[in-house]
DNA sequence: TCGGGCTCCGTTAGCGGTAACATAACGCGA
DNA sequence: TCGCGTTATGTTACCGCTAACGGAGCCCGA
């Protein structure tokens, strides 16, 4: 836009505008604007009415650049369409709420490469700290990390070595928990259907957890199927199809997520199978468990 | 940490760390670190030993202010737990992703006060762009994105008065035409369920573009229902059960997004009812459709 | 041998704010 | 009336990087 209009300025606002419209110094307005040092109510009203008559949006990329400090938080996460990571994201939006701090998200597809190249993104902004999903990375953004001086939250499991610190839950031991109840239940043959997602390493734990607690009880995995794409609630109804047409006398089919879960409850019903009698399900992730 | 180790630092690294490890000017490792500029090979693979070497993380708050150019484009909608949004985050990622441009998101909670701060937090950080969804804000909001000097994208709706630029459907005619084949398959007594939010504008264009058609034809609905919060897929079984209680003649549910729908479908399922022979079922966002 | 155009790299001057340190104006007790 | 502590505001010097320009060295044809 070369020629101003009435609505749209020749360049950006700037401090300076905003002093100059109010007859205070640069430094003043920027006290008013942050809310910080003594000035007199009386200016402040007069900087805070000229701002707002400008329209003025301070640059926070001066300011950070100036004082040093940055009000965001990275949060790198494997995906959006697994529920998990919204509600994550909630969570952690609502604990932040009130520390003047701001998540900002990252998404890696489940890629190492791709989480540390979101990683190096992030740090560039220098971030006042990062929070990253699992504990798996590559030995570039476990050192970019470790050398941000900021404080590193590996979330969501615990199984393995923290950078700095770890919250979380022990996704081997649910795999085992899981695989316990069920068994106590009764159920003896047991199918597993899940994401063929090399690198989702929670997934992958809960599976050895749960194979491992089969094993311990002389039981084993009878039929398994995996999938990547598409739509969770339709690729359970197509899973849950093939694997009751290749292993019939299944009695047990264990989802490692709930939406493909609800996909394969939805077939069991469709077809008149009996739920839980016939056949029992769960998943993982707890979006409905009904059996 | 005021004691520096070996694998920490005292302090943040910058060009001048790598200008001296390497020998040469603050601006050309910039040069090298950017692609930008004549740089012999020679030079080049030295600034990048050297770089790599000390983990150096160039500080975009710096190269942004110095440059005034920022490779952000904001995004603002008003929530991820509707899969809507995952899916239109993902459409902007892979078009983004060959442009050197990165997306940030913020959440409304379809809150417009909230959209206001999202957007002002958003703008102080001088992104190149903006892609905003709906076209209903606060003034304030308009006045922030049409003084701010950048592309402004309003998205996933086009019934209305768009401040730069909109893309997307009409809900109103989606509404109408969703009606419209309801009708012409021969259901007459259709009950409505959907959120209670209302600040959903998109939703109640939709509703509203769908009672017009039902007027039009002579009807209206038989029964609705809303709700706030809470699982979509449980709360979909509970409304479904209260509305066919309620009103145990209808013959149609129409809901206002598919996760509610899969709710109803699994609670007609689970009771016997004949779908579609008895109860006709539907949604909008296309998860799945089975009628 | 010389000048002109490369290639490659350095110097300078900000970008728009803020920390830290002045400084002016004022009140008040001695 | 003087001196000192307060309060309100201004001045200065950066923050870490990059645009714009400058200039040294080199190649090459005339």
């Amino acid at each position: 836009m070369t020629q101003p209009t009435s609505t749209e300025q020749r360049r950006a606002l700037t401090l300076r505008d905003v002093s100059e419209a109010s007859g205070v110094s640069e430094m003043t307005v920027s006290r008013v604007l942050r809310n910080r040092g003594d000035v007199s109510p009386l200016t402040r009203e007069r900087v805070l009415q000229a701002s707002r008559a400008l329209g003025y949006v301070p640059n926070k990329i001066a300011g950070a650049l100036a004082s040093q400090r940055v009000n965001l938080v990275g949060v790198i996460i494997p995906s959006m369409s697994n529920m998990v990571f919204p509600e994550v994201m909630t969570g952690i939006s609502s604990v932040l709420d009130n520390t003047g701090l701001q998540p900002v998200v990252g998404v890696t597809n489940y890629l190492p490469d791709r989480e540390e190249a979101v990683l190096y993104e992030m740090l560039s902004w220098r971030p006042s700290g990062v929070i990253i999903a699992g504990l798996e990375h590559t030995a570039a953004a476990r050192a970019m990390m470790a050398q941000a001086g900021i404080p590193i939250v590996e979330i969501m499991d615990i199984d393995g070595q923290a950078v700095d610190s770890a919250v979380g839950i022990s996704h081997r031991r649910a795999g085992r928990q899981m695989a316990e109840a069920i068994i106590a239940s009764g159920y003896r043959r047991i199918a597993f259907m899940g994401t063929q997602m090399p690198h989702d390493f929670r997934a992958k734990k809960r599976l050895e957890g749960f194979e491992e607690a089969l094993r311990r009880n002389g039981l084993a995995l009878v039929d398994r199927e995996f999938y990547d794409g598409g739509s969770a609630l339709l690729k359970g109804r197509e899973m849950t199809a093939a694997v009751l047409r290749r292993s019939p006398d299944v009695d047990f089919l264990y989802y490692s997520n709930d939406m493909i879960g609800a996909g394969g409850l939805l077939y069991c019903l469709d077809q008149g199978i009996d739920v839980p009698g016939k056949v029992g399900l769960a998943g993982f992730n707890g979006v409905e468990l009904l059996d």
